[in-house]
DNA sequence: AACCAGGGAAGAT
DNA sequence: ATCTTCCATGGT
C-alpha cells in the first residue's frame, strides 16, 4: 500500500466534480469526507485507488491511496481527474464570450474521464436514447450482472465476457433487442483486437472518428461523447445531445430548443474548448 | 394517452 | 448525399 499527495494551482474545483459523478450509482463517492474510490482495470489487474480532496478551491491538495504500481497509476489518476488542465485560461476565455455568467457560476469544475475507455463506449451506447435516470439504472444493472466487485467498487466487464454475452442475457435486463446487439458488436471488437484504444493516444480527434463511426450502434454522438468523457479531448460539443439543446433553450430562455445548425453557429466563439461549454451547461441542468 | 429521452440504423427520395 | 421512418425501453 502506498499513498501520496498532489498539489495543484488552482482553481479546482473538486467537490463541484464529486458532486456530478455521485450522479452514476456505480460510483463510490463520499461527499462528506470528500473522498472517490477510482476502480482502474488493464487486462485482468484490478486495482481500487482512493483520492481524497484535502485542499480547497485556490489551493487543491489530494491525498491518494492505493496498491501496485505508483507510478502508472498516479499518471492515470492525474489523467482521469484533469490535473494537466489549466481550468483558469479555460474560464477566462469564456469571460469574452456569452457562456461568461455560466462559467462563474461553476468555476473551476473539471473534466473527469471515465475510468477506462471501454466501459466509457459501452456507457455511450447504454444512455443512448434514454433518460437519465433510467440510463443509470439499466448501466448498474449490466455491471452488477456482468462484472465484478472489489473493495465495495464494480469494475465493468472485460471485452471478452461482453463478446460472449447474448441477446436474450440483455434482453432480460430491459436492454432492448438494438442495444444489446451493439454492445455485444463492441465487446467482440476489443476482445478480437480489432479496435484497440491504446493506439488513439497519437491519433487526432478526426481520426478516431472516422475509425469509431465504422461501428454499428456508434453515430456522431457517441464518438463525440467518447471523445470527451473517455479520452479527455477539449474541443468537442455535440449539438445532437438533447440536453445541450435543453441547457441552452434555458440559459438563453428561447421558445424553442435550438437547432443544430443554431448550435453550430452559436459554438465558434467558445472554441477550442468546446468540451468545457458542454459540460457546464450539462451541469446547468442537472 | 401521448409524447419525450444526453441516438442510430435502415429505408426512401 | 439528405430526409424520413422505425426501433424499443422507462418516465411523465
Amino acid at each position: 500500500m502506498w499513498q501520496e499527495t498532489v498539489t495543484l494551482s488552482g482553481p479546482y474545483h473538486f467537490e463541484l466534480a464529486l458532486d456530478r459523478l455521485k450522479l452514476d450509482p456505480l460510483h463510490v463517492v463520499d461527499l462528506s469526507n470528500k473522498t472517490i474510490k477510482v476502480p482502474l482495470q488493464e487486462n485482468t489487474n484490478r486495482t481500487v485507488i482512493e483520492v481524497k480532496g484535502i485542499g480547497n478551491l485556490h489551493k487543491p491538495e489530494f491525498l491518494i491511496k492505493g496498491e501496485g504500481n505508483q507510478q502508472l497509476l498516479m499518471e492515470r489518476i492525474s489523467e482521469i481527474f484533469g490535473w494537466h488542465t489549466d481550468l483558469k485560461k479555460i474560464h477566462d476565455h469564456f469571460q469574452n464570450t456569452d457562456l461568461k455568467d455560466l462559467f462563474r457560476t461553476h468555476f473551476g469544475t473539471p473534466l473527469v474521464l471515465d475510468f477506462d475507455p471501454f466501459s466509457c463506449l459501452l456507457k455511450c451506447i447504454i444512455h443512448q436514447q434514454l433518460n437519465l435516470n433510467f440510463a443509470f439504472t439499466l448501466t448498474q444493472r449490466f455491471v452488477q450482472t456482468f462484472g465484478h466487485e472489489q473493495d465495495g467498487v464494480w469494475f465493468y466487464p472485460e471485452p471478452e465476457v461482453v463478446a460472449n454475452l447474448t441477446v436474450e442475457e440483455l434482453r432480460e435486463l430491459q436492454f432492448s433487442r438494438r442495444k444489446a446487439e451493439y454492445v455485444i458488436g463492441i465487446g467482440k471488437l476489443i476482445a478480437s483486437g480489432k479496435l484497440d484504444f491504446h493506439k488513439m493516444k497519437q491519433q487526432s480527434d478526426e481520426e478516431i472518428a472516422s475509425e469509431l463511426i465504422e461501428i454499428r450502434g456508434v453515430g456522431p454522438w457517441t464518438v463525440q461523447n467518447f471523445l470527451m468523457s473517455g479520452l479527455g479531448r477539449p474541443n468537442l460539443f455535440p449539438v445532437a445531445d438533447i440536453g445541450l439543446q435543453n441547457a441552452l433553450k434555458k440559459y438563453y430562455q428561447l421558445e424553442q430548443k435550438p437547432t443544430t445548425a443554431e448550435m453550430e453557429q452559436m459554438k465558434t466563439p467558445w472554441e477550442p474548448y468546446l468540451t468545457y461549454a458542454s459540460l457546464y451547461l450539462w451541469r446547468s441542468i442537472e
